[in-house]
Order: structure tokens, then sequence, then C-alpha cells
DNA sequence: TTGTAAGCGTTATCAT
DNA sequence: ATGATAACGCTTACAA
């Protein structure tokens, strides 16, 4: 088959504990067998196996990234995450194993720890139910949610800073005037972007308008869904003056919704998304948005986690990152 | 630690060779012991140990997805790619794991093969170097090549029909009465996409319209890049009256660059992109397009990967999936 | 039908 | 500085 430490054991009449150790550079080994190792290794082109070196090591050196494949709506946001975090676990020797379908149930990614097929987790979901965080808890290995916040104090997560991102957002839509404000947020059964909601409420509270039901619709998973929110919106007696869509393709669907009335945009009805992909600045006219920084959380969420995985008990990591208001014509004009 | 094979063997004082045998349903066991063992088992929650069976079978369920990070800028290319190749190696019991830095040499590469940490590849990559292709043939281990035909006949790929894509979406553009088509390409140096650029030659010179290389204009990889292929177009003393982009996001920046001349689509230039990208749909006006099945390719690309895995001797799987012209306002107006 | 034992390819402990 | 050997947890001849 292929070439095993045994054969450069034989090959120089080593012992293979020596060539093991020569190869994994302990100080107990001279240099020359040091050398003369290195040599055979390179020239029978030996790697070691990982099967094997994963069983004695009890340890992979792979991270599962679990997700939920509606994620492929939103191709530019995954792709994004999926760049920072495979550079990222690439650059610190780690590499990346792809999930599905074990978020359905606890007990469906339980049987996936217990394999050990990777040393850690990182979940990318809309919502982390508690008894997901719960059994990853009690089987004590490493985990990291993407993306959103979580309640559980000994869950880490590393999440856009979405409620100051959202009042950001609010603000300037007051500023320029607007009153009655639209927000098409996500089903209720999953608690997505409570931040997003929440920061919409809470200012408008601030600044003394009633927060009024009528203008939040509640949108489907599906693409499109969208576009019936915004209709919903405007056919009200009392149509909002701005709308603030809960992600950007959610704003687009909008976008398109409001042309098809024959309505402009801003002049009629201004409109938001959020999370600044790359899509909502092709629209004409572009959509102002909030930017949140994905290659970073992709990025931040693996380094966490393998910070995680080497430090057994070290605290929970929970890290908000910042986001940025990207004024565009769907507003300011 | 963990839930071993000895566990139950103990628990049930039976040998862990028959236990074995009944986790995995060998017909020499008492259906008795196989419930006694079932039963045990769920009720300790035993999973077997990845490593260790990796280890013993030679094998892993594991597929390396080796792709380039400048597929970031199209993430919803990759996006569609990824859900396809998941969806498939989940259902037939495998999983992808994602490498990045591995194409840039068959060194490297090599090093991965030969850690066997997986048991085939899916290639994702503008260009294929015949030396990594060679290096894995001797190997001899599974591999496809997605998105693109090579010409090693030992070669397995999974690719879209760019050559009759190209050549309809021509076709499409001549019947519009469009004499002067402009193409903007890859750099030469990736052979990428030779097929839609031959179809674009071959189909003027059906025509008898003499290819002119002013028509001709390399792109960079970057974004924004297709702006300024536009403009170059654009700028001709004989400009172009429609424009081929080699794919939608190359479109939609020179979609922008016309609209910035105060040149309207398709009234003063026609527009195409390929691919069928989402994003195509989303400019004003829609961009005319040649959607390839991308979750399709993702998932055929599994599928045939696993049949040369499970059948050593397998003959090369060269599969060329059919595209479609989709119209839209950027040409047909 | 069940059990014994070898082996997959490493790493790590303990002698030498 | 080097080597013999056990162990990691499983599968699979082969024996009983």
């Amino acid at each position: 088959m292929s070439i095993t430490i045994e054969d450069i054991s034989k090959h120089l009449n080593i012992s293979v504990s020596t060539v093991s150790k020569a190869l994994n550079g302990y100080t107990d080994v001279s240099s020359k067998t040091k050398e003369r190792v290195a040599m055979a290794a390179r020239e029978l082109g030996y790697q070691p196996s990982a099967a094997a070196r994963n069983l004695r090591r009890q340890r992979t050196d792979k991270i599962g990234f679990v997700f939920n494949n509606s994620l492929m709506y939103i191709g530019d946001y995954f792709a994004e995450i999926i760049v920072g975090a495979t550079s990222e676990a690439e650059s610190q020797g780690n590499n990346i194993v792809l999930y599905t379908n074990e978020g359905d149930s606890p007990a469906s990614l339980q049987k996936l720890v217990r394999t050990r097929e990777v040393d850690g987790f990182v979940l990318v979901w809309n919502h982390v139910p508690a008894p997901i965080i719960d059994m990853l808890l009690a089987e004590s290995v490493p985990f990291v949610i993407l993306g959103r916040r979580v309640s559980h104090p000994a869950a880490s997560f590393i999440a856009p800073d979405n409620y100051q991102g959202a009042l950001q957002l609010m603000q300037h839509l007051y500023n320029l005037g607007h009153r009655r404000i639209g927000f098409t947020t996500r089903p209720s059964m999953a608690y997505t972007n409570e931040d997003r909601f929440n920061a919409y409420k809470d200012f408008l509270t601030q600044v003394d308008i009633p927060v009024d039901p009528d203008l939040i619709i509640e949108t489907k998973i599906e693409p499109r869904s969208g576009y019936q929110a915004a209709n919903r919106l405007l056919d009200l007696p009392d149509p909002p003056t701005a709308i603030f869509a809960f992600h950007d393709y959610v704003a687009i669907d909008a976008h398109q919704a409001i042309l098809d009335r024959g309505l402009r945009i801003p002049h009629d009805v201004a409109l938001a998304g959020f999370d600044g992909l790359r899509t909502s600045l092709i629209t004409s006219p572009p959509i102002t948005t909030v930017r949140q920084p994905l290659v970073e959380i992709g990025r931040a969420s693996i380094s966490a986690l393998l910070t995680l995985m080497r430090q057994g008990n070290h605290a929970p990591i929970q890290q908000t990152l910042p986001v940025k208001l990207q004024v565009r014509q769907s507003t300011a004009g």
C-alpha cells in the first residue's frame, strides 16, 4: 500500500520509535539520525497516516461546520464566512468539515459528536435551540455559535452587533424625517434577529413613536417572500414612508415590489436592508444597508474555537463585532 | 473517556468481536444477542470512533473539496455547488472537507493525498494544470474536476456545456441584428472558458463575420475589472452594439459602466452574461444570461466521485450538463 | 453462534 | 541516544 513509518525504519535499520521521534522533532534523537530520517522520508515520499495519527492522538485537527441549507439563498453570506473560516483554520493546521443535516435534533448532532470525527463545532444556524446547547455542554465538546448571540452564559459566540447596527439605521431613517417605518421580520418561531427587531422597537420608543403592529410583517424563509411583505406594507391605509428589511435579500425583493407598483425609491418609499452583501449594491438605486464583517466573523469563530479546543477549561468566548451603516441612494436621495 | 465497543462487551459479558459483528449486521450472530447489543449501545450512547474505524477500514468516508479563494467573489456560484455537493455526499454517508491552499503546486496536493485523510477529491479551479492531473493519476486517488472540461482522457469531470451555451447566446444576439459583439475574457494564462471563447469565434466564423481582436478584452480576476473592460470596448472608434461578458459578475460591472456613460441597455448597447447567478436578475434591466445547473453540477460531481471510489477500475466519467439561455431585458428589449 | 487474536499506523512510556 | 512494547478502538480471519 502506502509508505509507513515502518518502511523508513527498515530502510535505515532504525527502530520505528526512533523514526517517529525524529519525525516529530523530539530532542532525544541525534541530529545525525534526524537528518537521515528526514532524508529517507522525503525520498520515499512519506506522509503520516491521518487515521493512525488521529486514533493515537485522540484528535483530528478538523472542525465541524454545521449549517442549514437555507443558507443557499444567501450565497454571498455563506461564501464570505467560509473564506474567513477556512483560511484561519488552515493557517492553524486544521480543516473544515461541512455538515448540513445534523441540526434537526440534539440527538443527531450528538451522534456526530460522539464519533469524534472532528474536534469541535461551529454552528451557523438562524437559531440554536437551548437543548442543543445543553447537549453540547454535557458532551463537553468545544463549540462556537456563529452570527448570533445566545443568552446561555456557558456558550461561546461570535456575532455582529445587530442591535447597534439596527439602531444606527433607525436613527438614520429618523434623521431623514421618517416617522412611519415598516419592518419585515422573520417567522417568530426562530428568534433570529431579535436584536435587530428589539433595536427597531427600542428606538421608536425612545423617540416617542408608538410601535404599530401593522408595520411589522413576518416573511418566510423562501426567496421572494420579501416581495409580498413589502406589498402588504404598501397596501396599508397609512403606509410606511420607509421600509427596514431584516436582511438584504428581503430588501431586494422589496425593491422590486416597490418599483413594480410604480413608486420611486427613495422619493416615495425609502428602503434599507441589513448585512452589507455585495448584491445590495447592484440594484438601482443601490440599497442602504448595515455591513457586517462576514469574513472576520468566520475567521474569529475558528480562532475562538481553536482557543477553546486547546484549553479545555477556557472561559466561554462571547464576542460582538462592530457593524457599519452604509448609506446609499435608497434612503439618501 | 468515551464509550467504546469494549464497554458494551463487558457490560454484556460478550466478546468484542461479537459486539462488532452485531453492530455491523453480520448474519452469524443470533438475533437475540443482536438485540441485546443494540439495546446496550443505545443505552450507553455508543458511537463508533471514526478514527479507529478509518484506520481499520482504510477509508474515511470523507471527500476533499479543493477550491481557490477567488471563488469568494462569486458567492452564489460557490454556495450552489456546495449545497448540491453536501446533500449528495451526506445522502451517501460521506462528508465534505474543504481545502483552499493545496492547489498551488502538485507537491502540496500530493502531501495531502498521501495522508489519506479523505478518500477522493473534487477540484474546483479555474484551471487544472496537467502536472496536477498527472500526479493524481499516479497516486491513483479518485478525483473529479468540477466546472470545466479537461482534455486528459483519464481525468473525470462534470462540466456545464459552455460551448453550446455560448453558441446559443451568440445566435440570440445575432438574431437581434447584432454584428459587432464585444467579448470580455479572462486572462489568457488560465485557459478557463476556452469553450465560451471558442464558441464566440466559431459562431462569428460561421456567419462570415471576421473576428476583430479589438472586440476582445481581457479582464482581471479582481472585482470591478469588468467595468474597465466595458469602457475600453465602448471607447473604440467603432464600438460594439452588444457585449458578451464571460460571466455574470463581469456583466454586472459592464452594466454599471454602460449606464455611467449615459447609454441605455439594450437600446444603445445590449448586454449578456453567463452562469445564471441570481444576481444577474437584480439589475435593471435584468441581464440575459446562460444558466448552468450549479446545484446539479455539485451533486453530480460527488455522485461521480463516489462511483469512482467504489469501483477502483471504473472508466473516467466525463459529463457535460446542458445549460439554458435565459433571455432578459438587457438584450430582448 | 461465539470467541481469540492479529493488525491497521501511529505515539508515548519505559527500559536499555 | 535508541529500541521494545503497549496502547488508541475498531474489523475480520480463523478457531472453537
